[in-house]
Order: C-alpha cells, then sequence, then structure tokens
DNA sequence: CATCCACAGGAACTTGGGGGCA
DNA sequence: TGCCCCCAAGTTCCTGTGGATG
C-alpha cells in the first residue's frame, strides 16, 4: 500500500525531528546502536555457510560410487557423444541433488579446458511444475548474458515455447544436460508429454545434443509413464542409499572442521545430531540443520560450548520452523479446513471423518460469510493437508458404517498453530473465536 | 452372500485471471 | 479488439470400494 505523507499521517521521514523526536534519537546514540552488543559477542562460527544444505563442498563423502557412475556417463559429453538418460532415487537429503551440481560443476569445469561445450542446467519441479514453465525455464537460462528473459509465463502455445528452445540450443551447440530435480512431483501433477518431448529432442537436433537426469524420491514414479518415456529415461539407473548413523557423524564432522570453531562442539553434539538424522531416513540436510541450529542457538545464550540440550532445543525449534510458513501461506479454503480439523479435536474427538470435519466447515463458512466449496473439494483440500503433513488422513473402511479418512491433526504440540493462522488472516481468528455444534457419531 | 453406507478419487468441464498476437 | 493460449481453483458427474450387516 502506498501511503502519502500528509499532516493527517504526521510529520514526513524527511522533515526535522520535533524536540521530543530528538531526545529519544540522542538517547540510542549515546547509548549506542541495538546492533553493538549483538556484534561484539563472541562468534562459534568460522563460516555459517558450510553447514547449509546449498553449500557445495569440495569432496563429497561416501558418495564416491554414485559419483563414478554419474561421471562414467556424463564423460561421454565431453567426447562429443551424448550421454544416457538417468533416473537418480533416494530419500530427501540422501546427496542426489548435490552429488548431480558436483559432478556438473567439474564436467563444466573440464569442458572450458579442453574446449568443450556443455550445459548443465538444472530445474527444480516442485517450483517449475507445468510443462510449458520447464520448457520457458530452459529457453530462458539458454540467452547470451546481455539478453533479457524474453518469454513470458503465459501467454505463447507450448509448441512454440519448444521451438524456440530447439532453436536456442540449435544456435549455441554443445551437449546440454537437462537435470530435472524432482522430476516426480512433475510427473503427477502434468503428466509425461515434457518427458516425451525432452526425451526425443536429440532428433531434433543437428548441432546439440541433450540428455536428461531425473531426480526423483519415489522409486515407482515410472509406473506412471508411458512405457516409451520410460525406455528412453530409464537408461541408466542409480539409487542413492541413505546415510547411516556413522556416515552421517563423518559428515557433520567434516563440515564442522571447515565451519565451527575448534573446541566449541562438546563431544556428544555430533553423534546426537547424527543419530537424530539417521532416524529421519538417514537425512544430511536435517543433521547439517540441527548441528548449525544448536550452535546458533549457544552463540545467542553467549554459551562457549554447543551441548546436547542445544541440539534438543534446535530440534524444537527447526520442526516449528518448517511448519509455520506452510502453514501461514495456505489458502483461505484451506485453512478453513484445517481449523475444521482443529475444531473437532478441541473437541475432544479423534480419528475424525470427512463427513465431520465437512459438517464444521459449512458452519464455520457461514458464520464468517465465505462461499461454501464443494464436498468433493473440501475432500480434495483434505488430502492436501495430508499431503503437507499437516494431518493424517488414513482411508478406513467402517463395514456398514461406509468407506471414509481417519483425520488426526499431526503438529508439535509446542506450535500455536490457532495464532499463526488467525495473525495470518483475521477471518480464521473469527472462525476460532465461535463455538459449533459438532456431528453425532454413530 | 448380496446389500449398503459414506465416502474416495478420476475425468471432464467451467470460470476467471494472466498473457500474446494480428 | 477479438481470438488464441496457459493455469489454478473449483464443480459436476461418475464409478469404485471394504467390510459390517441382515
Amino acid at each position: 500500500m502506498l501511503i502519502t505523507w500528509t499532516r493527517t499521517h504526521g510529520r514526513h521521514p524527511l522533515a526535522a525531528a520535533p524536540a521530543a523526536d530528538k531526545d529519544v534519537m540522542e538517547t540510542t546514540i549515546m547509548s549506542g546502536n541495538i546492533f553493538d552488543e549483538i556484534l561484539t559477542l563472541k562468534s562459534l562460527f568460522i563460516n555459517k555457510e558450510v553447514l547449509r544444505h546449498s553449500y557445495l563442498p569440495n569432496t563429497m563423502i561416501h558418495r564416491e560410487e554414485e559419483i563414478e557412475s554419474l561421471s562414467f556417463n556424463l564423460v561421454e559429453a565431453l567426447k562429443g557423444h551424448i550421454p544416457s538418460n538417468m533416473i537418480l532415487y533416494g530419500v530427501t537429503g540422501a546427496g542426489k541433488t548435490a552429488v548431480t551440481k558436483y559432478v556438473c560443476k567439474q564436467l563444466q569445469m573440464k569442458g572450458e579446458k579442453i574446449g568443450r561445450k556443455v550445459f548443465p542446467v538444472l530445474v527444480n519441479c516442485r517450483q517449475i511444475d507445468t510443462q510449458y514453465r520447464v520448457l520457458a525455464h530452459l529457453s530462458n537460462t539458454l540467452l547470451e548474458e546481455f539478453e533479457a528473459p524474453d518469454i513470458p509465463f503465459t501467454g505463447w502455445p507450448t509448441d512454440r515455447v519448444f521451438k524456440e528452445l530447439v532453436k536456442r540450443m540449435e544456435r549455441r551447440g554443445g551437449v546440454y544436460v537437462i537435470i530435472l530435480d524432482e522430476i516426480d512431483h512433475l510427473i503427477k501433477k502434468a503428466g509425461d508429454d515434457l518427458l516425451y518431448n525432452l526425451t526425443n529432442l536429440n532428433s531434433e537436433l543437428n548441432e546439440a545434443r541433450a540428455c536428461v537426469i531425473g531426480i526423483s524420491n519415489d522409486l515407482k514414479f515410472t509406473d506412471y509413464l508411458d512405457p516409451r518415456v520410460r525406455s528412453r529415461l530409464g537408461q541408466q539407473d542409480i539409487i542413492f542409499n541413505p546415510y547411516n548413523a556413522e556416515q552421517l557423524q563423518e559428515i557433520l564432522h567434516d563440515r564442522a572442521v571447515e565451519g565451527i570453531e575448534e573446541n566449541a562442539l562438546s563431544q556428544d553434539v555430533i553423534p546426537l545430531c547424527s543419530a537424530l538424522a539417521a532416524q529421519e531416513h538417514g537425512d544430511a540436510r536435517c543433521a547439517l540443520d540441527l548441528l548449525r541450529v544448536s550452535t546458533e542457538k549457544a552463540e545467542k545464550e553467549s554459551a562457549e560450548l554447543v551441548e546436547k540440550r542445544h541440539v534438543r532445543a534446535a530440534q524444537a525449534q527447526i520442526e516449528c520452523d518448517q511448519i509455520t510458513p506452510v502453514i501461514r501461506t495456505l489458502p483461505t479454503q484451506q485453512k478453513i479446513v484445517l481449523a475444521a480439523v482443529m475444531l473437532n479435536e478441541y473437541n475432544g474427538l479423534k480419528n475424525i471423518q470427512t463427513g465431520e470435519v465437512f459438517y464444521i466447515y459449512k458452519q464455520a463458512c457461514t458464520r464468517v460469510g465465505l462461499s461454501l466449496l464443494s464436498a468433493r473439494r473440501v475432500s480434495g483440500l483434505i488430502s492436501n493437508l495430508d499431503m503437507l503433513g499437516l494431518i493424517t488422513a488414513n482411508t478406513v473402511s467402517k463395514g456398514r458404517y461406509g468407506r471414509s479418512k481417519q483425520i488426526n491433526s499431526c503438529l508439535p504440540d509446542n506450535l500455536d498453530v490457532k495464532t499463526i493462522m488467525s495473525n495470518s488472516e483475521s477471518v480464521i481468528a473469527d472462525v476460532f473465536a465461535h463455538s459449533y455444534k459438532h456431528q453425532s457419531r454413530l
């Protein structure tokens, strides 16, 4: 919102401060800046970036085999040939994306050295999740540095974007490694037309070459593919097994040497972070987050040593930090459905049925004057909340009494969902402010 | 063993908002 | 300006389903 400074809005920000304001400012200056104290705190970090999962280390331990398989295939690009298409499988935090980035970086460096043009392009299919957008993204990244992205986010027919992509690849030549991260998400949402086109690219190209690397968390996503696409894409598979606690310890130790002051970690911190992350299906990202946040916690309280209790506190905070933005950014209707689940639970109900959620949802919408969605749509929204991990919704059959979902919220106890939702949308505060009639159970 | 409940969830369609182009 | 395209969110219609019940 644009605020114009008029008499009613008070003083123009550039106008001279009246005496009272001046006093406040001078007091602040006299007593120092609020950042002074924080800046003088002794930091436990040498380089915090090293502990972020976006950081690409110089060596990647415990992924030697995977690196080898990937580079044996991609080396073809350096010889001017077409590498095989590949699919990399593995749980989150198993190092698939990091290994791919690592290998591609090395590939590109080598290519520059020996005068072979190799262009790896990474697309995150969770963010860029339609055929049109992936093609437009690829096309726009292939522009020369001085050119502005020129394919609009919508408006063109998809085949025109595809033709433009082919044209640009031909103009530049070289070998393109198209990496589709979280490809399973794209397939489930947009089907396999894009993959059909991308795996068929080489038949359209003369000067350039292309291969596709799909990265997936879901081992079975190829079930959704057309058999032709499946055979063309899955020429080579690599499976990334989850890290075990010992491997995680070594990874953390390596990063800690670079990122955290010597002797700042008590002996049991790294083993605990690794053990907790190993429980979470061997997620290295989770382990790094735990280590970083616990060090931050210790630093905040001016402790010289990071201890077990900091890790525990970090674990609780990370959980809340991940969920809060998800809840805050839910669309209004989705929030009301979640609120309906919570309201049922506040009333002491467990294993709530879809019908019961819809019953409260209807009352809530009527109360706050919002339009009602169909039961089919609400059922879809419940599935969405389940996918986001905010609730669990298991389909169960109660025989004569029908087939429905058993819905339970799965939010951490220390998270104030009511406040988070109410603060982000006043309508939700209204929803929670009333009481509702609950459906009688059989 | 057929019936029936209370949905689940797929498919096709609509609506409305974003845009390009001749 | 009218027609084309893309896309998200939603509706309508429909078939499928697991197991208690009579």
